[in-house]
RNA sequence: GGGCGGUUAGCUCAGCUGGUCAGAGCGCCUCGCUUACACCGAGGAGGUCACAGGUUCGAACCCUGUACCGCCCACCA
């Protein structure tokens, strides 16, 4: 057993717990430390991978904390765990953050060419990869890094490649033209998910078309039509013009033509319920390449669909002069030509939500592009299916709606990306526009539409979202495609924790790839954590700069205070605020367990040997305190048991930190102490108390290690293990809960609260802190027993001595003298009476006045329970079960009043 | 425009399926004899559980509505 030093530095504990665990080889379910049940099915958590784009935040350290206890937990109940860890080569995030770097050395992508830049990019996530891992070990995941999966290994270039053929060959992924969301500044097209929508201020411009005169076929000066856009560059792409059809002011011109300016082209008039008539004119110009609404009002009027912008945003191919212009310029030099030739009928201040990209924030443009998609309709019903009937639940529940709403509205997943830094897609065109798509790492060996060579054919240059390979990430880190042992005994996994922010961007899509490539749901439950604020509430962020590193934290108070407080704080769904008050909390809780155990360890009888094995504690020999510390180690496990059942760890915390702090510390070590002190105790007594205090901190120990890891591993090791205990912690098993003694934790319950009221009215008399005071007490007979066991600590916390017991409460009463405080346990039929050393008038009225306040609450709740107890339809309609407790109540609470009553008569 | 959360002690938050649920931590006030711990110990003050109705024997908890705050989704140019 090794010595606990006096002070907790959580620094040195926890570097060389860690190795340990490495050395004994326990992470994996398949390590040599396993003590793994093999009759029990394994538990599996694949987890999130991070973005290989720096460092981890205090987002990822709380979920590498609620995923690794509930992997040690699993692990403690005999589990084969495998916690496997990964990270996301995160490819529209990586090359953002790569471009700032570069950007810095003056180079660009462009400048670099495809080649260096993937090059820079391998070098990059190198150093960010070394730096997070670490970062994740100091957290303390028990992750099996043997297992360590990269979205960008061969192993998942691999399984894109043949999830996308499949895909492909089942027709759910399918090549076209259509409208993307285009993102100029990262010249690639990005999903709907990566659109964020943000309210602004912008303009609306009425602007007059002219209709064509049909005789003359010449735009006729005096006819017009005004639309209203807030943006007028795309004027140059217009290709019709779109009225309601139940419009009377617009009835007579449908099927007639304007002219659209500039480009000088003839286009119709049409009708289309799309169109608000009280909006704007109630006239839209149509623009199909440039708008999603107007795409489809020209898909159904057979309008063409003219591009006018180019990938950089600067207008292109309309022969005016505003080509080469950018998108804004060109929109300041059209209102102002258009104002010139009088067309400009209005300019108004207008709120428009804009389309701005989630990584770089520029203004998404709709461009028409050829891309692949992914047909998500048939993919969302089974996502839907399987949480609908149960066999995946999220939690939080309410999630579920979210959910339904998402995946039941899904619109096609556009996955081509005009990047580099990602996986290329395996599909190959042949100059006759035969597409070939093929899983195969050298390609396809011939055009699958006319069978030309290789040679012939191109591979598209774009590569997958990034989401489309993070989507297979539960099975493809176990080997799918193939059939491995890994992927038939750790597949489907157990439970999928990440943030809620990514539900649809990741869990939805791991859903849907996951049944359709794997025929079963990857895991039975997604746990959604809350996100990290700041003290004030403000999502942390790097431009903000409140982003906290978990390291420095670490530093400072232990990764296990760090855990803790995040778990502490976390509510499943809800954010956090996370500050330093939640971290002292949790580093002084630290504290306290290293202190309490540092006394247990240094209390051992001399007459137990140092290195003595463990032995429970001798039934015979146990007393009131041993077992009521047992009997709440028993109702603590299964509080714990239960907040583990219901994903509840916050729960788990709060019932860990009042048990050992508020019940193990405060009282059962006072009593303990006292015992062990008390020499006219038997040897064999004085080691049952020990002993017992052992066995509950071992149970406390092992509750609190999922949580705490480190802290707890180091304690442990300085207790004495049982003869079946591995020689770690961190594999020893999970206790079970016992019967509970309630009768004696009642019995205890009251004397514990006897001494507090004895404190209570010495405090509220004023009475020196350091006086002994001499007391007198009754206690029913029942209570008897406990209370002449518990009699020497009463005394001494109580400092009442001596402390004279009384068979009546005749007997207590005709004893009291004036000047005497009275202490009247609520609920308990214990009486006393404390004679201060010293009388004083002063005293005395300060006594008089916490009487007559208990008094008057007493009074208050009995009121209470009368008129309850007098409503006829409580007493006839409540469980009978209620109606006993209140009477009961009742009871009790009517002779506290007496007793109360009585004594402020006298 | 839909949907979802939140509103509980000065601050940050718990309160699971309605019946000792009005709680915790921090902060505050008073006091510290006691060598596990001052990262501590003892005692205490503090709340009409956002507001208004309703259901019920009984509501912080269920229903309806209102007000703020936050988030998600959405094709009004």
């Amino acid at each position: 057993m090794p010595d606990l030093p006096k002070a907790y530095t959580p620094h040195d504990v926890e570097g060389a717990i860690y190795e340990r665990w490495l050395a004994a080889d326990v992470f994996a379910p398949d390590g040599a430390g396993s003590t793994a049940d093999p009759a029990l099915p394994p538990f599996t958590i694949i987890q999130p991978p991070p973005n290989v784009t720096g460092s981890l935040h205090l987002g990822h350290a709380q979920r590498t904390a609620v995923e690794d206890l509930m992997i040690r937990h699993a692990r403690m109940r005999g589990h084969r765990t495998l916690f496997l860890p990964g990270l996301d080569h995160a490819s529209i995030a990586a090359q953002f953050v790569l471009d700032g770097i570069i950007a810095a050395e003056s180079e660009s992508r462009q400048s670099l060419g495809r080649e260096r830049y993937l090059e820079r990019m391998h070098a990059f996530v190198a150093t960010t990869r070394e730096v997070m891992l670490g970062q994740q070990r100091r957290v303390g995941a028990s992750a099996d890094w043997g297992r360590l999966r990269f979205t960008m290994d061969d192993g998942s270039a691999r399984a894109v490649r043949v999830a996308f053929e499949r895909l492909y060959r089942a027709d759910l992924a399918y090549r076209t033209e259509a409208l993307v969301n285009w993102c100029p500044g990262c010249r690639t097209s990005v999903s709907d998910l990566e659109v964020v929508s943000s309210p602004e201020t912008g303009s609306l411009w009425s602007i007059r078309y002219h209709l064509i005169d049909e005789a003359t076929g010449q735009p006729d000066p005096a006819t017009t039509i005004t639309v209203a856009t807030t943006r007028p560059e795309t004027i140059l792409g217009d290709t019709g013009v779109a009225v309601h059809p139940d419009d009377e002011r617009y009835a007579a011109v449908v099927g007639r033509h304007v002219r659209i300016p500039f480009v000088e082209r003839d286009v119709p008039i049409v009708a289309d319920e799309v169109v608000d008539r009280g909006f704007g004119t109630g006239a839209v110009k149509i623009t199909p390449a440039h708008d999603h609404d107007d795409y489809q009002t020209g898909l159904r009027h057979r309008l063409p669909a003219i591009t006018v912008l180019a990938d950089d945003a600067t207008v292109t191919g309309t022969g005016t002069r505003y080509d080469g212009l950018d998108r804004y310029a060109a929109r300041a030099a059209i209102v102002a030509d258009l104002d010139a030739l009088g067309d400009l009928a209005a300019t108004t201040p207008h709120e428009l939500v804009l389309g701005r990209c989630q990584r770089s924030n520029d203004v998404i443009e709709p461009r028409l592009k050829t891309q692949w998609f992914i047909r998500t309709g048939p993919l969302a019903r089974r996502a839907l299916e399987s949480t609908r009937s149960g066999r995946t639940r999220i939690l939080p529940e309410r999630f579920e709606k979210t959910w339904e709403h998402w995946l039941t509205d899904i619109r096609d997943w556009n996955v081509s990306r005009q990047l580099w830094w990602g996986h290329r897609i395996p599909a190959w065109y042949c100059p006759d526009g035969h597409v070939t798509v093929s899983s195969d790492a050298a390609g396809p060996t011939a055009c699958a539409g006319c069978g030309r060579p290789p040679a012939d054919l191109q591979q598209d240059p774009d590569i997958f979202d990034t989401w489309f390979s993070s989507g297979l990430w539960p099975f493809s880190t176990l080997g799918w495609p193939d059939d491995t042992p890994d992927l038939a005994t750790y597949y489907p996994t157990s439970v999928m924790e990440t943030g809620y922010d990514i539900l649809f961007f990741w869990v939805a899509r791991m859903m849907m790839l996951g049944l359709e490539l794997t025929d079963v749901e990857p895991f039975h439950t997604v746990y959604l954590s809350g996100l990290i604020r700041d003290p004030e509430g403000q999502k942390m962020s790097k431009t903000k700069g409140n982003v906290v590193d978990p390291l420095g934290v670490i530093d400072e108070s232990g990764a296990d205070a760090l855990r803790f407080a995040l778990i502490h704080g976390a509510t499943p769904g809800n954010d956090q605020r996370f500050g330093t008050a939640r971290l002292e909390h949790a580093r002084n809780f630290a504290n306290k367990l290293w202190n309490a155990t540092r006394y247990v360890v240094g209390a051992r009888p001399a007459t137990i040997a140092e290195d003595a094995e463990r032995r429970p504690p001798d039934v015979a020999k146990l007393g009131p305190t041993e077992r009521w510390l047992r009997s709440r180690a028993t109702a603590t496990i299964a509080a714990a048991d239960t907040a583990m059942a219901a994903y509840t760890f916050g729960e788990l915390t709060r019932v860990l930190y009042d048990a050992i702090w508020s019940e193990y510390c405060d009282w059962g070590l006072e009593f303990a102490k006292i015992r062990l002190a008390d020499t006219s105790l038997d040897h064999a007594t004085r080691e049952a108390t020990w002993w017992t205090l052992v066995e509950v901190l071992d149970t406390y120990l092992r509750l609190l290690h999922p949580v705490m890891p480190f802290v707890t591993e180091a304690l442990w090791a300085a207790l004495p293990h049982r003869a079946g205990d591995p020689e770690l912690l961190i594999v020893a098993r999970w206790p079970a809960a016992g019967t509970r003694d309630e009768a004696v934790e009642r019995q205890v319950g009251e004397l514990i609260d006897l001494v507090t009221e004895l404190r209570n009215a010495r405090a509220t008399a004023k009475l020196p802190a350091a006086d002994w005071l001499e007391t007198l007490v009754f206690v029913p007979l029942e209570l008897g027993g406990t209370f002449e066991a518990l009699r020497p600590a009463i005394e001494r916390l109580a400092r009442a001595r001596p402390l004279q017991r009384e068979l009546t409460p005749e007997a207590l009463a005709a004893a009291t003298r004036p000047g005497d405080l009275s202490v009247i346990v609520a609920g308990g039929d214990i009486e006393a009476t404390i004679r201060p050393a010293t009388a004083s008038g002063h005293a005395d009225a300060l006594e008089r006045a916490r009487l007559e306040r208990e008094l008057a609450d007493a009074e208050g709740y009995l009121a209470a329970a009368r008129e309850r107890l007098s409503n006829e339809s409580f007493v006839t309609r409540a469980p009978a079960a209620v109606v006993d407790g209140a009477r009961a109540r009742e009871a009790e609470l009517a002779d506290q009043v007496d007793r109360l009553r009585d004594r402020l008569a006298r």
